[in-house]
DNA sequence: ATAGTACCAGTATCTGTTACCAGTTTAATA
DNA sequence: TATTAAACTGGTAACAGATACTGGTACTAT
């Protein structure tokens, strides 16, 4: 299952043990930033890197909607998320996932479907609370 | 409703026509040479200038789903669509936007809901075909 | 050991998009 | 219709996120 001739290294572990110990949704830059007080260094291009290779073995999502820059989730299991419009804060939601939906609409066009993505925004508890 | 001080220059109006007059999903770059063929002193600036005060005024979408760019959309209401992981070919989904979720969220989170988007990945049947 | 190759850090480059500027066009008013 | 203020334009430079390249290092299997 798992890509072949894949190396774990030291800049890879620590790359995925910084996402799969936060519950936000970081984007490249911050990924550098922390890998780089456990890795003084680290090159960016090697976080960039790596970050495309987890996704590929399906290690990671990445998370690519409405911003000129991909946030990257620890989590690899389709789940849905909420974008605040006001701070760009992205956040889990705890519904299930429609998968049913994909065989659905396989059978009704004849399309291959293999995921999908579903994201809802609007503005966060934070954000409302201070307007 | 709209949003004030904005002027319908020819440049904005053929802009508006090229999306509203195709079923693609196009790039920037596509609107911009199929403007060119009417306006040929346009310029890219003008189109993504135009592109965001059009999406800004609600009069088209911008979808930025999984790839580096945007593609755009001439019909502004809400729908579905499917995204091609081979040939990036985007299209619509004749399925029903579920805005009952929205307020099911809202009401079970305490988060603002505005507006939610839903896209399904897979292999469009003429990719299939070719393989 | 040796060869082969996946990987690294550092840096240059690429690509889609935006910002800037001086001149033009638009639309509201007289 | 003429005036006018400001929104808009084309052209170009700058920007940011991401990728490609380079020369060298560290695994891994013979």
């Amino acid at each position: 299952m798992a890509v072949a001739n894949q190396r774990m290294t030291r800049q890879k572990k620590v790359i995925l043990e910084i996402l799969k110990n936060t519950k936000s949704h970081p984007t490249a830059d911050w990924v550098y930033a922390e890998a780089r007080k456990v890795l003084p260094e680290i090159s960016l291009g090697t976080v960039y890197r790596n970050l495309n290779t987890l996704c590929q073995a399906g290690e990671i999502l990445e998370l690519n909607y409405g911003s000129s820059f991909s946030r990257f989730d620890g989590n690899p299991q389709n789940h849905y998320h909420f974008v605040c419009t006001s701070c760009g804060a992205v956040m889990d939601l705890d519904l299930p996932v429609m998968v049913e939906l994909e065989q659905n609409l396989q059978e009704a066009t004849g399309l291959r479907v293999t995921h999908h993505r579903m994201e809802f925004y609007g503005q966060c508890c934070t954000c409302l609370d201070k307007s």
